[in-house]
DNA sequence: TGAGTGTTGTGAAATTGGTAACAGCGTTAC
DNA sequence: GTAACGCTGTTACCAATTTCACAACACTCA
C-alpha cells in the first residue's frame, strides 16, 4: 500500500500556496516554517511535515525559498495547469460558485454547467454554458472533465451523482445536504451547509442552560 | 461538566435528524442502527456510538423509535428553538446562503446581515436586513446573536471576524479563503471553497490504488 | 419452557492525524 | 578556529476517532 497523502495536507498545501503567492508579490525571498505556520494558523511542525509529504526540501539556514516552494506545491497539486470543472445545479449557490471561481481562481475553469430547468439550459450564465442534464454523457467525456461540483436540492442529488460517475467523473464536491453513495474510486467531499451551520451553532453555546 | 462531543458527531447527528424526519413523514415507527447507517452512508457502529453520545437508548428488539429519537437529537442540538444567525458579506455567496436558509431551514433565522457596500446597506436583501459594518456592536448584542457566517473576499475577513468577536459572537462559519486568528473560546469552522475544490481536483486527478 | 436469532451498549483495539523531540548541519559570533 | 545557535528533516510519541467484538437482553418459535 502506497503512503497516500492525507486530504487535510492537500487542503493546507493549497492554503500555503496562496499565502506564498502574496509573499512572492511583496518580494520576499525566503521564509522559515514558523513564519508560514503563523500565517496559516498551524504549528511549524505541521508545516514541515506537510512539505516533507511533497518532498520539498528547505535549507536549515535560509528556510524555504518562496518561489521554488510555491512552484513545487503548484506542481504537486497540478495547479500549474487549468483544471476543468463541471457544475450541476445552476441555482443561487451554483451561480455564486461559478462567479467566484471564474473571477478569482483562474486555474479552475467552470467548463460546463448542467441544470434541469429549461429556462436556464442553452444559455450562458455567470460565464458558463448551461446544458440539459441529458447532455452529461456527451459533454463530460468530450471535455475530459474529471471533477464536478454538486449544488442541488436534496431530491435529485444521488441521481445526478450517478450520472456524473457514469460519464467518467472521478471526484465530486457535494453541497447538497444528502449523503451520496458512490463507487470507492470516486473521491467525495461533502460540504453540507446545514450541517456546518448546525455544528457552529451548537458549539457557539446554548443561550439556555447547558450544564 | 458534560463530556465534550466531537464536532463530527454533531454534524452526523444533524444528518440523522433530517433523515429521521423523512422517515417520520412516511410513518415509519422504528429503525435499527444499520438502517440509519445505510441512509447516512456510515457504519452501524458509528450510529450507535453517536447516539450513545447524546444518551439516547434504543431497544435491542425494536431498534430506535423514530419520533423519540428525532426529538432527542433536536433537543440535544437545540433545534427545538430558532437560532439567530448573523451574516457578514451580502455578495453572491451571502445571498445564496441567506435564500437557502430562509426558505429551507427555518430553524436558522438570518437575523441580520452586514456589508461595507453602501448600495446594499439599509435595504432588505433575500429577506434579510443589511446593515453597515459599524452597526455590528449595536445589532449583535441587541439581537442576542451568538453565531455568524463570513462570506467575504480575502482582505477584510480577519477584521470583520475581530469585530464580530468583540460584539460577542461565539462561533464563526468562515467561507473566506483565509485562516482566521481568533480567541480559543470562539468556535471556528473553515469552509474554504477553493481549498475544497483543490482537494477534490487533486484526488480525482490521480487514480488512487485501493490495495 | 428453552434454544436460536438479532439487536443494542460498550470496553478494547486499530487507525488516523498531529505534536514533540532530536540529530544533523550551515551560519554566526567571538 | 571553534563553540553556540537556529533551523530543517525525521522519527517516536500522543490524542482523537472509528471500528471491532462481545456480553446482555428481548423476542420468536418449537
Amino acid at each position: 500500500m502506497r503512503p497516500a497523502i492525507p486530504a487535510n495536507t492537500v487542503e493546507r498545501l493549497s492554503l500555503y500556496r496562496r499565502l506564498l503567492e502574496a509573499w512572492l508579490e511583496k518580494g520576499t525571498v525566503s521564509l522559515y516554517s514558523h513564519q508560514i505556520a503563523s500565517m496559516a494558523c498551524v504549528t511549524p511542525a505541521q508545516v514541515r511535515r506537510d512539505l516533507m509529504a511533497i518532498g520539498y526540501t528547505g535549507s536549515p539556514s535560509r528556510g524555504y525559498s518562496v518561489d521554488a516552494l510555491e512552484e513545487s506545491i503548484a506542481l504537486f497539486l497540478g495547479s500549474d495547469q487549468v483544471r476543468k470543472i463541471a457544475l450541476v445545479g445552476m441555482g443561487n449557490l451554483g451561480r455564486a460558485l461559478t462567479t467566484y471561481f471564474t473571477s478569482r481562481v483562474p486555474r479552475f475553469k467552470m467548463a460546463a454547467a448542467f441544470d434541469t430547468d429549461s429556462r436556464k439550459t442553452g444559455r450562458v450564465i455567470a460565464g458558463c454554458m448551461v446544458y440539459g442534464i441529458e447532455e452529461i454523457p456527451r459533454i463530460i467525456p468530450a471535455e475530459g472533465i474529471r471533477t464536478a461540483v454538486l449544488a442541488l436540492p436534496v431530491d435529485s442529488a444521488q441521481e445526478m451523482a450517478d450520472r456524473l460517475v457514469n460519464a467518467g467523473i472521478k471526484g465530486i464536491l457535494n453541497y447538497a445536504p444528502v449523503p451520496l453513495r458512490l463507487p470507492a474510486d470516486v473521491f467525495l467531499e461533502n460540504r453540507d451547509v446545514t450541517a456546518s451551520l448546525e455544528k457552529v451553532a451548537f458549539f457557539s453555546g446554548q443561550p439556555r442552560e447547558g450544564s
